[in-house]
DNA sequence: TCTTTAATTCACCTAATAGTTAATTAATTC
DNA sequence: GAATTAATTAACTATTAGGTGAATTAAAGA
């Protein structure tokens, strides 16, 4: 309490704040705020997620974790205890993350050919913008995904989108446009797959081929092969 | 020499390798020496291969890869300096082995249409098989394949296989099965890309999809989809 | 204002890890 | 059979890396 409010013998702020309906959970504006259990966490988070994208599980040191979040190392300790939970934790984060922006797709709203390859355009488009996505994956497969343990939580966030995908295809079918028996989950990891790949695997493959895969011509070029090849399955002829 | 040869006055065995027409590189049998560089070279680089299949380059030990090999930690420092440059040994290893493999095939002795589907059936079998070439390239690709430095010896192992993909292309454009305009490298990417994902992303995958993905059924169920996807593309309809 | 709670920091510990020095001994040469 | 070379081992080091105990201080509560 200030010597002000004190002289004049009552808590103004808690006052005000009755006042005006207000709890009174902050007293200190968010971006003034010297200490922010919540901002600290999500400041942790992205600097574990680059760091494990860039070096993998094993590679990734704590030290420089906290050094790119600029936090003391203790505190991820303290929020999320050890290296592998931390690991996890980057990994629920990121699931969500792509599985917000397929949220957004509405894919139903549209005619099954469109349908499609709106979905293929966002698949690269995903991975080409979030390389991160691609390493962290893959770390997590070389470890078995023993990180994705209670697996219900997984298989919660991906069924939508396969539900929304047979749909698709059921519709299409229905309307002469694709051909019959698609299992959706078949089609979804060819779609992945074809983007995962190329990105995921440019450097050897560049190497391989003596070619820059990474070019925006030869992106455009791979995005209208996947397309190709998609459709000229999906489709019925 | 031995107390008979001494007492005989003369070195029998080095007369009877003269004799012979021998080269004298070798004085004992290559299954009883108990010291043999190259036989330690290739234990050395079999048990860093799955140490590094296993964790990753960052994640490898070195202290288990000598466990690995029931050797003395010293000699992999002996033979291949450190561990940068035996990851780089290994990855060599593995490009020269599935290439021996891919020259095997003789695609050209076949029909268009069989080539492209030996091509689709080998490359499956073979990551099947081979696990740890997928995780080792992705441990690659995250270190950028700075490991493929020179790039040239990786360019020249692969040209082969597209230049035999484009001359399959062209002639079953010609003969009419195919249509045209198909680039070899995105075929082959595409190609890859549609069993690598499935299995080198398996465990997350299963996990999101709540389905076992690795049961022969699964397998058999994935390499017929992968088929008709890329058949369905190359085909001229 | 005073107390309590929780966010943050400091200093430190221990085990592991990449890499090395120097001795040893099997194989080869003469 | 002695000398030389090369494969192999044992023991060691310096450093790094994951993790922790305890003090500090900002913020919240009364």
């Amino acid at each position: 309490m200030t010597g002000l409010e004190s002289a004049m013998g009552f808590d103004f702020v808690n006052d005000l704040v009755n006042y005006c309906g207000m709890t009174k959970a902050r007293t200190v504006a968010p971006e003034d705020r010297l200490r922010d259990a919540e901002r600290s966490q999500a400041i942790i988070l992205s600097a574990a997620r680059d760091e494990f994208a860039e070096f993998g599980l094993g590679g990734a040191r704590m030290d420089r974790m906290a050094e790119r979040a600029g936090l003391n190392k203790r505190l991820i300790y303290y929020y999320f205890d050890d290296k592998e939970k931390l690991f996890q934790a980057v990994l629920e984060q990121t699931y969500r993350d792509i599985r917000e922006e397929e949220q957004k797709l509405r894919l139903l709203d549209l005619k099954p050919v469109d349908a499609v390859r709106q979905l293929i355009v966002f698949t690269w488009n995903y991975y080409l913008e979030h390389p991160e996505f691609l390493t962290l994956l893959n770390s997590a497969n070389l470890h078995r995904a023993r990180h994705l343990q209670g697996s219900t939580r997984a298989r919660e966030m991906n069924s939508p989108l396969i539900a929304t995908l047979g749909e698709i295809l059921e519709r299409g079918r229905k309307d002469g446009s694709f051909r019959g028996g698609i299992d959706p989950v078949q089609l979804y990891v060819s779609i992945a797959g074809l983007a995962y790949f190329y990105l995921s695997n440019n450097h050897t493959l560049s190497a391989a081929f003596g070619r820059d895969l990474m070019t925006p011509k030869a992106h455009s070029e791979r995005l209208s092969h996947m397309t190709d090849v998609i459709l000229g399955y999906v489709l019925r002829t």
